[in-house]
DNA sequence: ATTTAATTGTGTTTTAACGACACATTTTAA
DNA sequence: TTAAAATGTGTCGTTAAAACACAATTAAAT
């Protein structure tokens, strides 16, 4: 190559993936048992270097597709770690990608594949490297951002019930919110389409079915939600 | 070095920093104005390599100090910029850092040297590579967290008067705010501590000013504010 | 000395949202 | 038929927000 920058450190560079998902009951983490070198029979994210020619989130898309053989999930840029030894087998840059997907959605051969698991938030391993912080950081991420945004439907079914959404905001805070108020609040913005259908598959009264207005939800992505209680200043 | 990972791509990592400044009226920029190649001529954010042996953050503080000859910062990481051509002249992944400063701080002889300008926001002419992105980012991000988090004192001097912080407010989101009820909503969180002086430079009546509570604001940085008017949902 | 204009500090009122709680409805199983 | 569990809808008191009025301070103009 021409031109290049002379006498300046060329290092690598990997992403991370903090990949959450949600069973109905606790919020999930992917995870990998490491059966490959360095840090072999250990715990960490999903990652992988950076190649030559391809763009930083091209990358992210490429690791996570190839763990759960998804394409259109939900990924946000968490940030870059680069401490210089955060990896002691030789300095590599990480950027930090975060996920949301549907915990029924993904490809399982391919999650068995990587030695993968969905391990719940509350059993969460000590992690490889600085993965720890970025599992930290990830949380911090999406409380504030579900607080504010509707990114919290990601994680969810196409079509989904209000106490079903509730609980996922249970798990995201770690807090008990009331049914009644949340309801309001939800029904509240609009952003909810009555399918007309309701969920059969629970045991007592059969609760509606909702989806998300997907051109609301465009519009309003940028607008602040208020969902979590105040929590007293 | 030993144990390298071998056949991974090694490239060029670089940080650019987007300074804010306040003089009072409007928000501002610094950018230099490039006497060197490459884009020789060309405005451009204050940036440069990562060095071999240095962490992430230490080498954007060391740019913030060649530039401004300040120590003390707030630095917040934007995240990083990794489109392949980038950078025309060799792949450089960027790690953007957002920074807020007080504009009457910095040390001028240092900003010379580097042939940097303060620019106002509203007559920032274009950069080069991917810098505008970063600054459309960062502005995002300023407006985004001073709604909730009391940052935008990081860019008003030590003590300063109500009115004062208003303008920064109205600067930052480029609206109006009611006079009385910012007063009241700002003392209300018991963040301000009344200096016992006044702004003897303002032509008519003089304005209290307070300082920060530093205590209550590392206490209360994650609690959720709501400066702004609410927009209608 | 008095007035005027500009700016700052404090108070009031109306409206909307929130949190706490009551009650009725739906569904399966006893 | 009744009981138990979960869901849908409504009410009420409290709090916070937005809109607005008025008084106080200061320097310059008269």
């Amino acid at each position: 190559m021409m031109n290049r920058y002379p006498n300046q450190a060329r290092i690598l560079v990997a992403t991370d993936c903090i990949i959450f998902g949600f069973d109905g009951e606790e919020l999930k983490l992917l995870l990998i048992k490491r059966n490959f070198e360095p840090e072999e029979g250990k715990w960490s994210l999903m990652g992988g270097f950076l190649k030559e020619e391809e763009d930083l989130e091209a990358g992210a898309k490429r690791i996570l597709f190839d763990l759960t053989g998804l394409n259109n999930i939900y990924v946000e840029q968490l940030g870059a770690f680069g401490k210089v030894d955060r990896d002691p087998v030789e300095r590599t840059l990480s950027v930090a990608f975060f996920a949301l997907i549907n915990i029924r959605d993904h490809d399982q051969e391919a999650v068995r594949m990587h030695n993968a698991h969905w391990i719940s938030l509350k059993n969460k391993p000590a992690l490889i490297f600085d993965h720890d912080d970025m599992v930290v950081l990830a949380l911090e991420h999406l409380r504030y951002n579900a607080a504010l945004h509707p990114i919290g439907f990601e994680l969810l079914p196409e079509a989904f019930t209000i106490p079903q959404l509730q609980k996922l905001y249970e798990a995201i805070y770690d807090m008990q919110i009331d049914r009644r108020n949340f309801s309001r609040k939800i029904l509240s913005t609009g952003l909810l389409i009555d399918t007309g259908a309701k969920n059969m598959s629970a045991p007592t009264k059969k609760a509606i079915l909702y989806c998300l207005d997907k051109d609301k939800y465009q519009k309003k992505f940028y607008a602040f939600w208020y969902f979590m209680p105040s929590q007293g200043k």
